[in-house]
RNA sequence: CGGGCUGUGGCGAAGCCUGGUAUCGCGCUUGCUUGGGGUGCAAGAGGUCCCGAGUUCAAAUCUCGGCAGCCCGACCA
């Protein structure tokens, strides 16, 4: 087949004032030449709508857990959405860069986290013996080239960014393209001289991926987030809804707070009833086989609030008890962070009643002194609520925080749906999400760590602070097609699908319908719009079906109506055709994507 | 790492309990047919029944041990 000249050269495109090549070439692009192989049936170890219309509409192929190849469709839709993210990342002074995955282990060593991730980074050793891992992010690398060539104040702010493959060793892949061991990711990393500049460069790249999802055709919400072993000080998720997510955030309808419901504050709700007046001393009370907080509310007649929880824990190798109103649940975040280590435990029945010298289910604070006891601010206030008596089947009723134990007040409780907005009061939904982007003020986590100095005005050497900032771009089109699918297929926004538009004849068997739609294909490729040909020798049953499943935003099938010059543009969304001029047709999809 | 489920042509499944010819639908190939929403007919190709060991005259099937995938939990920048 010959190849128009205009349709195999690289097409520049103008964003702006500055223009970038498109990665797509626009050549020919005949379905039957083309390899996407579509199922009829739904993969037995799909479950999320993500999964399952990948693998049938033939974008992906499972290597094993948590590894896939990326076939033809979806590369061409994950480069789409590379070249939205290259496009803002530039349009805010991004410089791209490429880093390498495979990392020597005297890096991550310097910034202290080839202890920190655990098992979930890769690690080998290559033929001398020396540790190397695959890199689950470039803080490191990016740090170490900044420690090696940034000199001076005057070259400061610097945004580097790179699209690459990031490697982590999950415990549970899952959910498809969602939760993988292997992913892109582009991931930007700046330095500036003080706060301030961080702050533009954060602010700057908040504004940028709201320009690139919104450009991927997402609904998303941007949350608080916790920094997490990133470290750092301020942090933003943004959040597409999904109930294939895992991350819940807590979202005010009223007056747009949210919040990852690791990191969100709210008002907790009234007690359900009010707490005994006066200053009355803890008084032991027997509770046989009551263990849980439901069974002594009702063994006692009075609600979950009128109880404290007590928790305890293990943190840093060393006890700690958590207390909690009873129908509050502890934040594991909110804890680890507030002790300092990740990797805290729940203590175990021997070690609880070596402490105690009851079984959990008894446990209470008072006369506790051997352990940091931690309270919830929503203990704060409260007066003669019960509490266990750290005596097997006995609670003591009458314990008041700060005169009958002593305890550091602190954040400790997950929001819960319903509680009250702590801006504005209104009740909090809880939505499950899928997380898109991430952005971290690191501070001077990184470059102090690694000894990253420059010189400032007055001759001084400082540190420069970073930021860093990531997307993962699979998770783009994942969530692309968990919000827009329907019984036929994927639904992709134009910006992303892997073709705009296919010109389908009804019978390619006609010549006339074969060369009306060669033509009308030609013509949608002068105008720049990304088209595929269905030339194959199926029934158009067939070609609707396949069209519908890979996601194709507009469909032109050219049919019964050429006789009388007309052909019919389909919008993939809504089934909805209207009839258009044989001449208009390319254009008329033109139209609709302006 | 704990709990559960599943491994049978490319995909989806049956067969397994009660051992004995590998079965069905889709897909694929060829021919005819049909031609506006996965046409119809016919003839074909394609399988180490996840792997290994054991029991048995005989194992997809029973026993033991592995491996892999999925789901729940733990974990998760």
């Amino acid at each position: 087949m010959r190849e128009n000249p205009a349709w195999s050269a690289p097409i520049a495109i103008f964003i702006g004032d500055k223009f970038e090549f498109n990665m797509l070439e626009f050549r020919p692009m005949r379905w039957s030449r083309l390899f996407i192989p579509t199922l009829r049936e739904i993969p037995a170890e799909a479950e999320v709508p993500s999964h399952q219309w990948l693998l049938r509409a033939g974008y992906v192929r499972q290597l094993s857990a948590g590894i896939y190849s990326y076939l033809f469709l979806a590369q061409r839709s994950l480069l789409k959405i590379q070249q939205i993210v290259r496009q803002e990342m530039n349009a805010i002074g991004g410089q791209e860069m490429y880093l390498p995955a495979l990392n020597p282990a005297e890096v991550w060593q310097e910034s202290g986290r080839w202890d920190v991730m655990g098992d979930n980074l890769f690690r080998l050793k290559d033929r001398f013996g020396r540790d190397l891992c695959l890199a689950m992010t470039h803080e490191e690398v990016m740090t170490t080239i900044a420690r090696g060539e940034l000199r001076s104040y005057k070259q400061l702010p610097q945004i580097w960014y790179q699209i690459q493959t990031k490697f982590r060793d999950e415990p549970r892949p899952k959910s498809g393209l969602l939760r993988v061991r292997q992913f892109l990711m582009k991931d930007s990393y700046t330095f500036d001289m003080d706060q301030a500049g961080l702050d533009t460069a954060y602010d700057k790249h908040y504004q940028a991926y709201c320009r690139i999802f919104e450009r991927c055709g997402l609904q998303y919400t941007v949350v608080e987030a916790h920094s997490g072993a990133m470290g750092g000080s301020q942090s933003h998720e943004f959040m597409v809804a999904s109930d294939a997510g895992e991350d819940f955030v807590a979202i005010c309808k009223s007056c747009g707070y949210s919040a990852n419901l690791e990191k969100a504050t709210a008002v907790p709700s009234e007690p359900g009833s009010r707490d005994p007046e006066g200053d009355l001393t803890p008084e032991e009370f027997h509770t046989p086989g009551r263990k849980t907080i439901a069974e002594v509310a009702q063994f006692t007649g009075l609600p979950e609030t009128s109880q404290m929880k007590s928790l305890v824990l293990v943190a840093g190798g060393k006890p700690v008890l958590a207390m909690l109103r009873g129908d509050h649940q502890l934040s594991e975040t909110k804890f680890a962070a507030r002790v300092g280590d990740a990797a805290f435990r729940q203590a175990q029945a021997d070690e609880i009643r070596e402490w105690f010298g009851a079984e959990a289910g008894s446990l209470g604070p008072v006369g506790v002194a051997n352990m940091t006891i931690l309270a919830d601010q929503a203990l704060a206030g409260r007066r003669n609520m019960i509490a266990g008596a750290n005596r097997n089947d006995y609670h003591l009723r009458h314990v008041t925080l700060g005169e009958d134990f002593q305890a550091e007040i602190c954040d400790l409780r997950q929001v819960a749906a319903g509680d009250a907005c702590g801006q504005c009061g209104a009740p909090l939904e809880v939505v499950k999400t899928v997380e898109i982007g991430h952005i971290f003020k690191l501070g001077y986590k990184y470059s102090e760590a690694m000894g990253l100095r420059v010189l400032n005005a007055e001759g001084k050497e400082v540190t420069p602070i970073m930021g860093s900032y990531g997307i993962g771009i699979e998770r783009i089109l994942c969530c692309a097609i968990e919000l827009f699918h329907d019984k036929d297929g994927m639904m992709l926004p134009g910006a992303i699908a892997p073709f705009l538009v296919v010109v389908t004849p009804a019978n390619n068997g006609d010549p006339a319908q074969k060369e009306a739609a060669e033509r009308i294909y030609s013509e949608c490729l002068a105008l720049g719009l990304d088209a595929l040909l269905d030339d194959r020798d199926e029934r158009l049953g067939v070609k609707f079906k396949d069209a519908d499943l890979i996601g194709v935003p507009f469909r032109i099938t050219v049919g019964k109506k050429l006789a009388g010059g007309m052909v019919e543009l389909t919008e993939r969304r809504t089934k909805a055709s209207t009839d258009v001029a044989v001449a208009d047709a390319a254009r008329a999809v033109a139209a609709r994507v302006a």
